[in-house]
DNA sequence: ATCATATTGATACAGCCGTACCACAACGGG
DNA sequence: CCCGTTGTGGTACGGCTGTATCAATATGAT
């Protein structure tokens, strides 16, 4: 065996690279020289690390996906005891793009997902499962707090404003501050007790 | 005087093929040379009519932008003598696609707007203004019916989860169908008489 | 009829893209 | 020690892009 180098760190480094660009510059200047260029490394490492860009893009998906439910389950230990509502603010904090870090994934993901509305060879299923996910885990705990209506539905509806006020954040129509407003008064309104 | 064309005609001619190929086959696979094939005309002509793509791109912004008015003009007056919730729930059909016309206006204006997130160059108004002017009208309209809560943040709410609902039947997550009921059930709740 | 000009067509060009290919540097097992 | 495997760099190639250039056609006022 000669010289090994840390494949996987390097995997990361090239598609950290290929996230800044598309959060920078859009997905459209993602080419495999910006890429390169942005993570520091020659075109060829690139190429020797993923054989295609469609590889490459699939690789982004994935890392982006994983990201995402690190932070989202990291979100959730952080909390002590958790009330359901809680739980369920701290679930639908990670669909607004708040900090700037967020704020590039969002970005980069939004991208990806109008994307696959019309490549067939971009898989469609994590912008499809993600969520559906989330609304499943939603829904078990609205059903375990008892609130009003159909849990299914409640769920549904919150997730979709989530992602609204996520958007409008993202095109700069609102704040960050006044979309956690607006969902927190939505919350309100779900968790109120029963008359 | 030689020979006379409609000149609009042909304008419209172009952008109608640019907005069939992006909504089929993506903003990405919108070329000068594929604009052309799709509107059945030669690429020259497009270079004649649009002198440059960034133009051409631009036109069809515009184009999009008066026809989703219009649509929305003739949803209202389509209506005889319509309640509040009338209104409200024919403007937010709007933000919901519906038919096929209606899924290839919100796919390619949605890939506008990500693409506005990072191109300087593409005006980012249109993304704030067109849903301002819609909130500013569905706040008036709740303010009017005197409905429980602020009309403001009723409508920015209502706003956001016709958005996210809109999102989600997009990308095939749900059904035009689902994602009415779902509007309807918020509506039912808005406009529930005070006690 | 005819001709100036509005309109359309074919093609050339420079640049960027993804990918392929060739050379070689580093290094650990024999 | 040294050789084959693994990692890295440079560069060439065909194809597609937006744009520019050179012609040709059609038409209606004269």
């Amino acid at each position: 065996m000669p010289r090994t180098a840390d494949h996987d760190a390097r995997r990361a480094q090239i598609i950290d690279g290929l996230v800044r660009v598309a959060g920078r510059d859009g997905l459209h200047a993602v080419t495999m020289r910006s890429v390169a260029a942005e993570a520091g490394v020659s075109l060829r490492l690139v190429q020797y690390y993923f054989e295609s860009k469609a590889q490459l893009m699939n690789a982004v998906l994935e890392r982006l996906e994983r990201q995402s439910h690190e932070r989202w389950a990291a979100r959730l230990a952080g909390l002590r005891d958790p009330s359901p509502r809680e739980v369920v603010e701290a679930l639908l904090a990670e669909a607004l793009p708040t900090d700037p870090e967020s704020r590039v994934f969002h970005q980069v993901w939004t991208s990806y997902a109008v994307l696959a509305l019309t490549d067939p060879s971009m898989a469609a299923q994590p912008f499809v499962e993600g969520p559906d996910r989330l609304e499943r885990q939603i829904t078990r705990v609205l059903a375990g707090a008892g609130v009003a209506g159909d849990p299914e539905t409640e769920a549904a509806r919150l997730l979709a404003l989530a992602h609204g006020l996520g958007t409008s954040v993202l095109v700069g129509r609102r704040s960050p501050g006044s979309a956690m407003d607006i969902l927190r008064r939505h919350l309100d309104e779900l968790f109120a007790p029963v008359p």
